[in-house]
DNA sequence: AAAATAATTTAGGTTTGTCTAAACTATTTT
DNA sequence: AAAATAGTTTAGACAAACCTAAATTATTTT
């Protein structure tokens, strides 16, 4: 079956917000997808119809597997094209959000799977983000935050959950990014301040607000 | 400005049948995009509105120099697509187009200024169909149909005009495709078919129904 | 457990792009 | 040049996805 635009955004939406809160709500759908509470309710009255969600008048929410199939499929596209225009294109991953929400629409299963092949089956996008096989599969790696990994180990940064402008800029400044290889120095108790290391710099002392966002793998 | 998907259809459409016709009519252009002469009349007034059509009720009808370059700027994403898919993701020739009617739609413009660095600026598409570059110019080529070439001159299968599966079928039955290297050896006149010879191929007759349309470049 | 507040749904409307059927205009035939 | 035919436009509707305002239901507070 095919689905249009909006449906799809709605279903990913969906899917992102299970992740956060378990179940979702009308209020929390209509902020994701950039709309009002009424049509929301029209949406899923909608979806309800076609069995992707679960839902019931005035309840919260959640997808069916069937919704979830497609949910997972459109991410694989999304995480997809994000891989393509970073890594062949030669977009910064900063700039490529806004233009796979287009692509990741594009309806051909064709198309993906030759996309996967070309661009050699990555299992991460460029946000560090698992892009689901073609079973809708994702790798799971053990994501640390700043905060909790251990001294002196070396660790690699592998996703910044905070994407503003000022912290993307922050981490410009200090020159971390997805991929950079770290070490934690010191924690300063008093206000859970690090400080890191990173080869061919002079150690940085970054605040806990700032290395909550910043996770690692080891 | 932007434009809708429909919009951008029905430009293109109108590109191209007057590329064809020199005017475009109502019924025409509602067979080019798949709907009724009375949407294309709606749409019609639209364009018209937005200067990109110039339509007086009743005539017949071109695009605005403006509407001109939106025509161009669809048609060199849809080409440069085709490209990239046949290049880079090894579709054959003749699948893309449908894909490319889709991407054609992506709206950022950084997209496809990476994209036409990335296939290194190709100026032909695989369909042997010249691609815009980013102010509207393209390429021209002097291309011949095969009935009417020299004889025993080196030629190369530039463009298929009629794309039918039946026309399709027999040229992969003859290995004659876009590229494909040939000499004329002998026309005859009876019945305007032609002898040709492709490199380690035994001699083939081809009718002038087929030899005139394939298109060469000397 | 009422009252107050927050969240959700309904009702009725808008826009975009489509449709059919009827009315109108242009073109072709005789 | 009138009649017949072909092409185009208008009028009125429809579906999808959205909206606002009012009504309804759920949740929280007291």
């Amino acid at each position: 079956m095919k689905f249009s635009v909006s449906e799809e955004n709605y279903i990913k939406s969906v899917y992102h917000l299970q992740g956060l809160h378990g179940r979702v709500t009308a209020t929390l759908l209509a902020e994701a997808v950039q709309t009002k509470a009424a049509s929301v309710t029209d949406m899923l009255k909608k979806l309800h119809s076609k069995r992707l969600v679960n839902y019931q008048p005035y309840k919260s929410f959640t997808l069916t597997s069937a919704g979830n199939k497609i949910a997972l499929d459109v991410i694989r596209k999304h995480r997809l094209w994000e891989f393509f225009l970073v890594n062949k294109l030669g977009f910064a991953w900063t700039e490529v959000h806004v233009i796979a929400e287009e692509l990741e629409h594009i309806s051909s299963n064709e198309l993906i799977t030759k996309l996967d092949t070309y661009l050699n089956y990555p299992s991460f996008d460029p946000h560090g983000d698992p892009i689901p096989n073609s079973k809708g599969k994702m790798m799971e790696i053990k994501q640390n935050s700043l905060v909790e990994i251990p001294l002196k180990k070396m660790a690699t940064v592998s996703y910044i959950k905070d994407q503003s402008t000022a912290m993307l800029d922050l981490l410009k400044h200090f020159q971390i990014g997805i991929g950079t290889k770290l070490q934690l120095i010191k924690r300063f108790d008093f206000d859970g301040s690090v400080e890191i290391k990173i080869e061919k710099l002079p150690d940085a002392v970054l605040s806990s607000q700032v290395a909550k966002n910043i996770y690692c793998t080891l």
